[in-house]
Parts: structure tokens; sequence; C-alpha cells
RNA sequence: GCCGGAGUGGCGAAAUUGGUAUACGCGCACGACUCAAAAUCGUGUGGAGCAAUCCAUGAGAGUUCGAGUCUCUCCUCCGGCACCA
């Protein structure tokens, strides 16, 4: 009796599978198609994570189902390789990225190969490879002319690590996401992305899309969509006013104050507003809160601390002049970076009007009924209520009211509505060496030529982009790519410039609209410039005349089922959400789910280590995934992975749980190995029961992602044919086919070993009877009031009377039911019979 | 603070959606095989009790013949956002 011997039959079935290239994709089929996707990994020097594999075999069992349902299935994979840890080791060794890029993505390859993954390796896309990045930048040139790039001076979030500008996206609690050093406020000049012009379709369109819902809240609370008002509040002795912004002007008559932000032009020493004696403290705030750096304001926690500026705003609903104040709680960057505290309705309001001594007014009274002096913070409350004290809004519920009095301040000119936006435009610019080079070029000339003319929208000679960003040129598509040059040192420098702007040669270019002298940007794309539209490349991946044939893009898209991780939700996946709309509006990308690019978004959860925490080389945790399969071969670190615990959910690692999924394996071999097969079905009614349950439990639990049951219902199908002398054909051939998504290798070696000649990827996923998914004979359970007295063995369809009859003979029951009334009785059909006695 | 999600054996977790709580796996205990150990196989395994029974799904209340599942109040943990007015 030969052993499970996954070293020997796991690289046998990969070679097969690869040489007759059974998991290709085909460009043209009469099947239907079936578009699976994964988020392609960064090419790390650390190799292969035992994190990857997990979302990679989820996919790959979906995958696996639909060929055997009959789809035409992509289930591409590539390598997203531009990025900082390969340019720091760069840094570090001298060696050249593209080297390093190359030998991390050999090792990957192999490392994927082995896990047993039906990947279309034709396909494979590289971003760092020059025929791809050509389109990357084709698409930069794109947004550029459509005017939807900018460059801007403009103050930004600055990591003196990694010496590299970063999106607020990539910033988490003022420190930069990926090392964690603190976040310096840096003026440059960057590359922006105008992706709040697309704010109002991100967040719309995610309706009718399958993504999980907190996928979806998550991304609208970033897009951060809300209604405001600016309300103009006169300068009491001037000519001037100030606009204060708010989302809450049902609270406005219990406005006692208004704050502005320290960097407000109102209060700037030009204007001369400030009266004389309160001059010198105005001052004196500004530039210690100029000073601040996010950092210390954060430390500062809620405490406020402020200034009056020696002037008064005029409140013309109720005629009041209120306090003009300078607090840093204001921040400039949101509203009009004014406000008027409401100190009864917000709390940072009542925390300053407390710390100043300022009148605290109560104009709403919450659910609790609450209607006495407001003198603590607990009492302040925002979301709900009912209006008092505000004249013609009395009695109304405050979302009623903020309708109203936005209507009646407009109508009376004194306010303006506004649609506001958490989400910024996107940082597009990096000053580093390993990234797609801008394709632009500066020229001075052309520069002049520009800003001289009085009509820019007559122009025909220049785009959109080259008005709107004086100077800056295209580079012509058919010179595309502006590929990297050699470089001697990968070093960023403190001043911010890319180190490619050492490269005079490289540098100095003509201008390709006037021929005179020009210069090339020397910025490159950040890491997500690669990631945003590599899904569409998989449709068509050796296309040098477009990023793909509009008939293929039209054929694989939508994306039917992407899975990646939560991390992504407000970086990756919203920004490739803006770039398909965008290619969508020019043209490029055809109508898919209106105009979205995934059907169906899923997310995994992350691997942790043995204790629970997260694995990193510093804790000594990392499990090695290549070391589990040299030890217990591919399909158990698949089945593992999928078995230990809900696919969303994180979860630590557990060697002995693996060693269980190697003997299931091992076991279904054995069984296998010693039992007869034979002809005939022979089963009993139970054992086609759970055969028929197990095909429906198997089949749903994969379009749901509970594959830990799916793997613990086959479990328990192999428990029950292990103990059977004989296993009929049909049913041992119905196991592997549901096995196969699962654990491949072994499905694949057995099924040869019945005699097939064809793979067992090429057989039809088994069906199931929904008659035989009812079990004949059932437990029916008796209860007294509820409560589990005894169960007794009946046919499923027994009706109340039978089962009441059969309860009743049974002595334990009888005992129960001895002097007592029964009250009523509780039939459920095939299941119990309740009887409620005094 | 706000928005999501979750609390079930020693551990990872199941529970046909209101109907036998703890499936499946790990671990543990005992037994078989062995000179012995590992591996393997078998049996047992929520807690208390000799037992009949009783108690158990974060805590407390409620609805119901019946609640892990529904409702309310509270506690804890995880993820996201955050002086966003």
């Amino acid at each position: 009796m030969a052993s499970y011997d996954p070293n020997i039959i796991e690289p046998k079935w990969q070679t097969y599978w690869e040489e007759k290239k059974l998991f290709a994709a085909a460009d043209r089929s009469s099947k239907p198609k079936y578009y699976c996707l994964i988020e392609f990994p960064y090419p790390s020097g650390e190799g292969l994570h035992v994190g990857h594999p997990r979302p990679y075999t989820a996919l790959d069992v979906l995958a696996r189902k639909r060929r055997m349902q009959g789809y035409n299935v992509l289930y591409p994979i590539g390598f997203d390789a531009f990025g900082l840890p390969t340019e720091n080791y760069a840094i570090k060794t001298g060696a050249h990225p593209q080297t390093i890029t190359e030998r991390n993505v050999a090792t990957f390859t192999a490392q994927l190969k082995a896990l047993g993954l039906s990947f279309d390796w034709d396909r494979q896309v590289v971003t760092t490879d020059p025929a791809y990045y050509r389109w990357t930048q084709w698409i930069f040139l794109k947004l550029f002319e459509h005017g939807l790039a900018y460059k801007a001076k403009m103050p930004i979030n600055w990591c003196p690590s990694c010496r590299i500008g970063l999106a607020n996206e990539e910033v988490a609690g003022g420190a930069c996401e990926r090392c964690g050093t603190a976040v310096e406020q840096r003026e440059k000049e960057q590359w922006l992305l105008k992706i709040t012009r697309y704010a109002d379709r991100l967040a719309d369109d995610l309706a009718p899309v399958d993504y999980p819902e907190r996928i979806k809240t998550q991304q609208i609370n970033w897009i951060g969509r809300k209604e405001w008002i600016d309300i103009d509040y006169p300068v009491v002795g001037t000519n001037e006013s100030v606009v204060v912004s708010t989302t809450r002007p049902d609270t406005n008559f219990g406005a006692t104050f208004v704050v502005l932000a320290p960097e407000h032009p109102l209060v700037s020493a030009e204007k001369g507003l400030i009266p004389a004696e309160r001059r010198k403290a105005v001052e004196q705030y500004i530039a210690a809160a100029r000073k601040k750096t996010d950092q210390e304001r954060m430390a500062e926690g809620r405490k406020k601390t402020g200034v009056f500026a020696g002037l008064y705003g005029l409140n013309r609903l109720n005629n009041k002049q209120l306090p003009i104040w300078i607090s840093d709680f204001v921040l400039t960057t949101v509203g009009t970076g004014a406000v008027v505290g409401v100190p009864g309705h917000d709390r940072r309001d009542f925390e300053f009007a407390t710390a100043f001594g300022l009148p605290v007014i109560r104009v709403v009274v919450g659910r609790d009924g609450d209607t006495s002096d407001l003198t603590r913070i607990e009492q302040v409350q925002e979301a709900e209520g009912t209006m008092v004290h505000s004249e013609f809004l009395d009695g109304l519920d405050i979302h009623r009211a903020t309708a109203i009095i936005m209507d009646y301040l407009e109508k009376k000119g004194w306010g303006k509505r506004a649609t506001r936006y958490n989400l910024r435009d996107w940082v597009f610019s990096r000053q580093r060496y390993w990234g797609e080079p801008i394709p632009l070029v500066f020229c001075g000339a052309c520069q002049d030529k520009i800003k001289k003319q009085k009509s820019k929208s007559k122009n025909k000679e220049y785009s959109q982009g080259e008005l709107l960003n004086p100077g800056w040129i295209a580079v012509p598509e058919n010179q595309l790519p502006v590929a990297l040059p050699e470089v001697k040192k990968y070093e960023p420098t403190d001043t911010g410039e890319s180190p490619l702007a050492t490269m005079t040669g490289w540098v100095t270019v003509t201008c390709p609209r006037c021929g005179g002298p020009a210069r090339r940007e020397t910025d490159t794309m950040p890491n997500w410039a690669g990631s945003n539209w590599y899904f569409l490349r998989y449709a068509d991946p050796a296309n040098a005349k477009a990023l793909a044939a509009p008939d293929q893009l039209a054929y694989w898209l939508p994306v039917d089922w992407y899975n990646g991780g939560m991390e992504h939700t407000t970086l990756h996946l919203l920004y490739s959400r803006f770039i398909y709309k965008f290619l969508y509006d020019i043209k490029v990308v055809p109508e898919s789910c209106g105009n979205e690019p995934y059907r169906k978004r899923t997310s995994h959860g992350l691997i942790l280590g043995e204790g629970g925490e997260k694995m990193s080389k510093s804790r000594g945790n990392v499990v090695n995934p290549s070391e589990i399969v040299a030890a217990y071969g591919a399909d158990t670190l698949r089945l593992y992975e999928l078995f230990m615990g809900p696919f969303e959910q994180a979860i630590p690692w557990d060697t002995a749980g693996v060693r269980g999924v190697r003997r299931f394996l091992e076991k279904v071999w054995d069984t296998f190995e010693r039992s007869e097969l034979v002809s005939a079905d022979h089963e009993d009614a139970a054992a086609k029961t759970l055969l028929h349950r197990t095909v429906k439990k198997v089949s749903d639990d994969i379009e749901t992602q509970d594959y830990n049951t799916a793997v613990s219902a086959l479990m328990i199908l192999s428990n029950t044919l292990a103990g059977q002398p004989t296993i009929s054909r049909s049913t041992a051939e119905t196991f592997l086919r549901l096995l196969a998504p699962f654990a491949p290798h072994l499905a694949e070696e057995r099924w040869r070993k019945l005699g097939h000649r064809r793979s067992i990827f090429q057989a039809s996923w088994p069906a199931f009877d929904e008659k035989l998914i009812v079990a004949t004979e059932i437990t029916l359970v008796v209860q007294i009031n509820g409560k589990v007295r005894d169960s007794l063995h009946a046919p499923a369809d027994i009706t109340e009377q039978v089962a009441e009859r059969a309860a009743r003979a049974r002595p334990k029951i009888a005992g129960y039911l001895e002097g007592k009334q029964v009250k009523n009785i509780i039939f459920v059909p095939g299941r119990l019979i309740n009887f409620v006695v005094e």
C-alpha cells in the first residue's frame, strides 16, 4: 500500500497542468467568462509570507470550481514591483533595483508555483517593465491632457525618514504609515490629481456593486460629503465680514462667539483690523500657534487655548454682537477656517466657552428631556433633539430646522450653501528613483507664451493640462515610455529632490512644442500608479498599441470577484475606482456595472503569529510558507489556511492545526488505497443524504467564503467513507470532485488512479438532488415547557397526532406529564414536539 | 467622541437563521501496538453531582411554548475615522 507523499505527486501535477496550459484563459470562447482577481503582490526581498496564500487559495478554489462549472476563467497574477523597500535595499547594497526586482520576482514565482495555484502565468504583468509602465505614463498624460493633473505648492506630509512626500491616505495618526516616523509639514511643489472631481460618483456608484457594507461605509466616510452653509457675519465697525462655515445652522440662535483659525486672513497684521490694545496679544498667539507642529497640537489633547481679537461679529438672525476669538482648534483647512461658537451643542465650543468664561445657551432639548442650564459637558448633545429659544424654529426637530434655516439664510442673502468633502486631491509625485518617471518637461519659453495669452479657452495649441500648468509640456505619446536612466546613487536628498535630478544628460531635453531648451520632471509616480489599472492589462497583456484591446476589455470586464486587504479600502481600491471612471469617461474602457471596475469585492483576515501578535521579523514569529510546503505539502497548507477560521477574520497561526489537516489528507489517501470500489450504488438512504448535503454545503460555502465549514463538511464525509468496507464509484468520484479545488494535487492523483485520462479539472462540478437532501428518518425532540426531555427516531413526515402519541408513550415523558394539565402542544414538523404544562 | 465588527469549551471555532448549544479540528486523558518512545489506531472529553438532575453562549433585564440567535441597558476587545464645526 503506497502512502501519501505530496513531495512526489505535487510537482508532478504542477508540471502537467503547466505543460497542458490547463488554466490558461481563452481570448475567445463560447463559454461564459469569469474573472477572479487577487491583489498582486509586492515582491519583497523576504519572499512569500504565510499571509499571501490565504486569499490566493480562496480565489483559487473559486476559479477551479468555476472551470468545473464550465466557465472560461481568468485568474491572473503579476507583480507590483516599484516601491521603497527595493530602493532602500539598492541604496544599502549598490545593486540596481531592476536586478533586485528580477531576483525577487523569480523567488516569488517559484514559491507561488509550488502552492499549486491555478494562475494563468502567461498573462503575468510586472509594473516595472517598461512595456507596462509605458501605459501607466500614458494614463498620466491623459489625466494631464484633461486638466486632472496640476502642480501646486502646498503643505504636504513629509516623512523625514523615507525622505518622501505622502498622500493623506498614507498618514496614520500623524506618522508615516510605512515606517512610523512622525510626519512633518513641508511646503513643496507637488503634482496632484483631481480625485475630488469624482467624489460624488465614487460615493454614489457604490450602491449597485457587491461590496461588504463596512467597505462601502468606510469609503463613503472617507469621501465625507456634507452639506454646509457659509454664513456671513459683518464685523462691527468695519466694512469687513467674516464667513463662518457650519453644518449645523439650526443651532445658530445659540451662538455666543466666533472663532477664527490663527491663519485666517481677517486677523493678519496686514489687514490691520485688530484694535491697538489687543494687537500684541493676538500677534503673540498667532506666532506661537504657527510654530506648533501637528504632534504638539495633538499632544495638548482637547485643552483649549485662544485669544480675544477685540472685534465683534453680528449675528443677523437676532442682532447679537458676538466676540471674535482666535484659536488653533479651528483648522484653516476645514470649511472657511472660521466657526461660530455654539457651546450648548458642540463639545469643542463648550470646552472653549468654559475655558474663557463665555456664556452657554440651550437651544436644543435632547431625547432625555433635560431643559436645565448646561453646566456639564455630558449635557452637551449634538445628534438629536427639538429646537427651543430659537424664535421661528421652536418646536421643530433639529433636522427639519436645519433645512428651514438654510433656506431662510440663503433667501436673505446671509448664507450660501456649499457641498464639502473630506477627500482631498491626491498627491501624486514622489522624490524617489524607483518609480515611473512623470512624462512631462518644463519649458520656460512655452511658459512665457502661455502666460501672455489672454483668452486661454480659445487656445488650441496647448492642452488643458498645459494651460493649467504653464510651462509644463507633455512628452508626446510616441516617445513613451520615458525610461528610468541608470544613476550612480539612489539616495534621495534632504532638499527633497529625486536622485534623477542629478542626471544632467537625462534631464536636459528639447521642448516637444517649441524645440527650445527644456528639462524633464524628475519626480516619479507613487507606487499606486502601477496598481491602478493592472487588472485591465491582464485582459491583453502583450498589447503594444493600447493598454489593452477594446474587444478584450469588453469581453473580460468587469472583474467578477476581487479579493484584497481591508487596508486598501481608502487607498488602492478607491484610487483604482477613480482611474477606471476616468478611463471610462475618455472611452478607453467599456461600460461595466455602470462605470465600476469590480462587480464583487471581498476581503481576507490577516494571519497572525502563534501568540496572536502580528508576524514580524523582529518578533521572530514569521512562518515561511515554503517550509510548510516542504514539510507537509501544498495541499495541507492550502487546506489549513482555509480551515483555520472564518476567512474575513484575523487568526493566529497554529502548527498543530497544520498537522491535523495533514492527518485528514492521509486518511483520505489511505481510504482510497484500502477501500474496494464497486460500480453499483449500495449506500443506504442516510449515506446518500449525507453525500448530497455535502455537495450542497461545499458548493454554497465556496460562494459565501465559508471555507472553514466547507472543509469540515468534507472531513465529515471522509470520516463516514473511511468507516465503510466498500465505496461506490460514483460516491468516490463525487467526493474527489468536491475536494479537488481545495487539495488539487491529491484529488488529481486519486482521480487518475480511478482510470480517468483527463484532468479532474476538466470534469464537471457535482450536482445534488434536492429530494435526497431531505432526510427520510429524523430525530424528533420531545420538550416539556421548552426543555429537552427526550428524543425519538421517526420518519421525517410524521404528523402531529402520531408524534404526540409516540411521545406520550415514552415512560420518561409520561412521568413528566403525570398529574399535569397539558395547556398547549407546539409541533414543529420534522423537528420537535413541545408539551406546555402547568 | 463618531462609524463598523466581535464576545460560545483548555485552544481555532460550528450551530439548517427562533427549535437537541459546543459540529469539525487542535489539545488533553486512558487503552491497544512497542523492549521503549514517536507515529498510528480505539475510547472519552463544557462545569457540578454517586445519581436523578441542575448550571452554562461577556453582564443584566425583556419578548416567546422555546433565545447563542430578536429588543433594551451596560461591560470588554478588535478595525477605521477624528478638535471636520
